[in-house]
DNA sequence: TGTTGTGAACGCTTTCACAGCT
DNA sequence: AGCTGTGAAAGCGTTCACAACA
């Protein structure tokens, strides 16, 4: 009861947590110091009902009349996402992609550093990028016990991708972040985001494609009826 | 009326629907003729009512008693989404994402060739990468214009990416890839999506954290209490 | 018989609207 | 007076359950 008890948030409201974090750090880094729920709202592109509801969730850290504090709700939005420590995380697979991500230095600073690289091909194996040295895919349980990883990073080719996620789940890692254009095959206990450029590009063509209609549509059709809004 | 006039299908929907067509790609790959929406609910870790009104979207194409039919299925959603033809991108900023996306093989065969990398720094403007001679962003209406450009792809740095989408916007570009971590001002008619593995991992780590806490609070407490499910 | 296609019920998310504080 | 915090309403998306039909 001392605590304030953790709710449970909403999955929707915790995808666009990370999106106000990033633009109160950059009204942090302008010097701003209040912010109202009006301005997040604009500044995210979503309602202000929304933003109040959102960071209520964190709990009551407004003041009614005057807004809330930048750093105060940086710091509670970190709190909440588990940003106050690191989540160390583990490459699987030493291809371009996967090596661009252990070289990439814009992960450590953000709290996940990347510790290990793992790959199956004994060419690779041994050879260095970045700071690290490609490990086999064979010892990927002791990497995660003996580093601590906590998220692992699927950057495979497709074929071997389940396989390689099957091999982090067995050494323990329930936090997946795949960029491999497959359905991973997961226990529900784990969580998985999905990194598909293909599908992202799939989508704005569906939207492309209906714009483009509409617009043939009004230059064509002789009456263009009612294209509900 | 001839039409089968064109419903607007849910955002939700539409966002699984590449999920689908790349399980049904797989599917015809290994020569599986039919499935039912049992079959592809499982592939796609999703329930199968939901499979089955997501494809009554694109029209009544399933046989009861049967199933659909893998090839036409495949042909129905391209339909859908737009990916019987070509569409043409742009890449703006040729830093290590931005040539790293022109060099890759992969987009084209999916039908999204990128034609054309530009970037603001003179050093820059005139090298080669992969195919492609990366040109001065300022000339970015003419190549949008020349080269039928379709979708832009902000692969700028986060204080450059607002005036990139601006040019892009100005260019007549309404779909935009972005990979930069900052939230674009852009007109409603304008499709976006964003690419920010900061945010993904951030999201990983809010669950992982609500595991790890369960596990310590199972581990510490006398009484757990009802951890509200 | 087996599976689709779809109204209807349910549950989650968004938005409204205003009481409650500062 | 101004802005938050939140019940209540409205809007969507998901799931159920079964009629329709090959």
């Amino acid at each position: 009861m001392t605590q304030p008890q953790r709710r449970r948030i909403p999955e929707a409201a915790v995808n666009r947590l990370p999106v106000y974090l990033q633009i109160l750090n950059n009204l942090h880094a302008t010097s701003v110091l209040r912010f109202s729920s009006d301005e997040l709202a604009v500044l995210a592109g979503v309602n202000a009902a929304k933003v109040r509801k959102d960071l209520s969730y964190l709990g009551s850290y407004g003041t009614r009349g005057v807004g809330y504090e930048v750093t105060y709700l940086i710091h509670q939005i970190k709190r909440e996402l588990g940003l106050l420590r690191e989540w160390n995380v583990v490459v699987v697979g030493a291809g371009n992609l996967g090596c661009a991500l252990a070289k990439f230095g814009g992960f450590a600073p953000r709290g996940f550093p990347v510790v290990g690289i793992v790959d199956n091909d004994p060419k690779k194996i041994g050879q260095s990028t970045g700071w690290l040295t490609i490990g086999d895919v064979r010892n990927l349980g002791k990497i995660v016990r003996d580093l601590n990883v906590t998220i692992g990073a699927i950057t495979t080719s497709t074929a071997t991708a389940q396989s390689a996620v099957d091999a982090l789940i067995d050494a323990g890692v329930a936090s997946i972040l795949n960029f491999a254009p497959i359905v991973l095959a997961t226990p529900s206990s784990v969580s998985v985001r999905n990194v598909d450029l293909g599908v992202e590009l799939q989508i704005l063509s569906y939207y492309e494609q209906m714009r483009t209609e509409k617009i043939e549509g009004a230059k064509t059709a002789k009456a263009p009826s009612s294209v509900s809004v």
